[in-house]
DNA sequence: CGTCCATTCATGGGTTTCACCGATTTCCTC
DNA sequence: GAGGAAATCGGTGAAACCCATGAATGGACG
């Protein structure tokens, strides 16, 4: 029986390429998704042994999505892809429990490296990603973790690309009302109380590209 | 003989997944770089057909690179790959004179659409790119770099720093609806409809800070 | 088991923004 | 001097957003 992955990436060229690669190799991709949300529920009916997801996606992110996995498909291993290893949410993927962190600079063979590796239940950073971490506790350069919830931040990221109460609602199922009342208490934990100032606050936290 | 193409990205992973793809599509993949600088030098010892460029790179980025290329390796086309179509530098890139714009979340298969074309002297722009800058590169009228006049700029920080429009009046000593007509004009010349799209325009073009 | 918190949804009312319509004055350019 | 853009101001009504408050559910943690 090959190796089960699921694939997440903003890119779809990327996760098409990575398909090709893998695949050459032995590995079995079961499903891929542009959308966190989306990794979440593949990883429920796929079941898949590992799930490769990027950092940065649209609807929900990777470290957000990692425990999520974590928590509802226990089974599957989490590994990380990001573009770069200064990203200010290395930290906050690391601390969200995943297997592997690989970088998107890294050769391909390293993620298949780090794939196996994982499934004999070892953790594969990448080499550049160790250093970075340790630099990042020794300059404090970490910026401090968000006091918001996943979901909040779930919001706050699609208050700030333009998306209007009603159109979040809408993506997330949910309510209007209770759409309002995460805004609110987006506001009401960072005390910021306009929606420009929202934008600024979710840029400097890279939740968005600007 | 087959099509010759040159790939330039920053992630290797990209590079080596692009070349899987495209090779199985039977165009030969004669040079990979993540470096500008590398892919003009490239670009005149292998003389490929298409040079295919990310457009953020670290030593040398698309656009530049694209010029370089045009300037020194005329038979080379350079198609540019990029990760979004709001990017700043997509005008930018489009003006270099490349011969194709494809977006990194559209499927692979488009990138061997636009070589193919590229290849038959036709120009590949992928539909996602606004249609407004479209307009501007075909016609040549060349956008202004921005088409924001000193006072509707004015406004447009103070909108980005989080005030309201009562607020802006106040402290421009203005009417109300002057500013919210300040306000309706820049909307329309950018064709930017919220505020939270506004704020990340403006953080673009280093209004504000972030 | 009780407490805290996240998540969900609601009522009701106030404020702000936005879109569409209109206008005048000034100043620059062709 | 006609044309055009910038800057100034106004009305109206719909849509979106903000605020205060309340409350049910379920998971986590001591």
């Amino acid at each position: 029986m090959s190796i089960q992955v699921l694939l997440a990436d903003d890119h779809q060229m990327m996760r098409q390429g990575l398909k090709a690669l893998l695949e050459r190799e032995g590995i079995t991709v079961v499903g891929e998704t542009a959308d966190g949300r989306e990794a979440v529920l593949l990883s429920q009916t796929h079941n898949p042994d590992i799930a490769v997801i990027d950092i940065s996606m649209r609807v929900l992110n990777g470290p957000d999505a990692a425990r999520e996995i974590r928590r509802l498909s226990p089974r599957t291993k989490v590994v990380i892809l990001t573009a770069s290893a200064e990203d200010p949410n290395v930290l906050d993927a690391l601390r969200s429990g995943v297997s592997g962190y690989i970088l998107k600079t890294q050769a391909a063979e390293e993620l298949v490296l780090a794939i196996r590796d994982v499934m004999r239940g070892c953790v594969y950073l990448s080499p550049s990603v160790s250093r970075a971490v340790v630099d990042a506790f020794r300059s404090g350069t970490d910026l401090p973790r968000d006091p918001l919830s996943p979901r909040e931040r779930q919001v706050l990221r699609l208050v700030a690309e333009g998306l209007s109460t009603k159109e979040i609602a809408t993506l997330l199922e949910l309510s209007v009302r209770t759409t309002e009342a995460h805004r609110r208490q987006i506001r009401s934990k960072l005390n910021i109380h306009e929606t420009a100032s929202l934008v600024r606050y979710a840029i400097r936290r890279r939740l968005v590209e600007f």
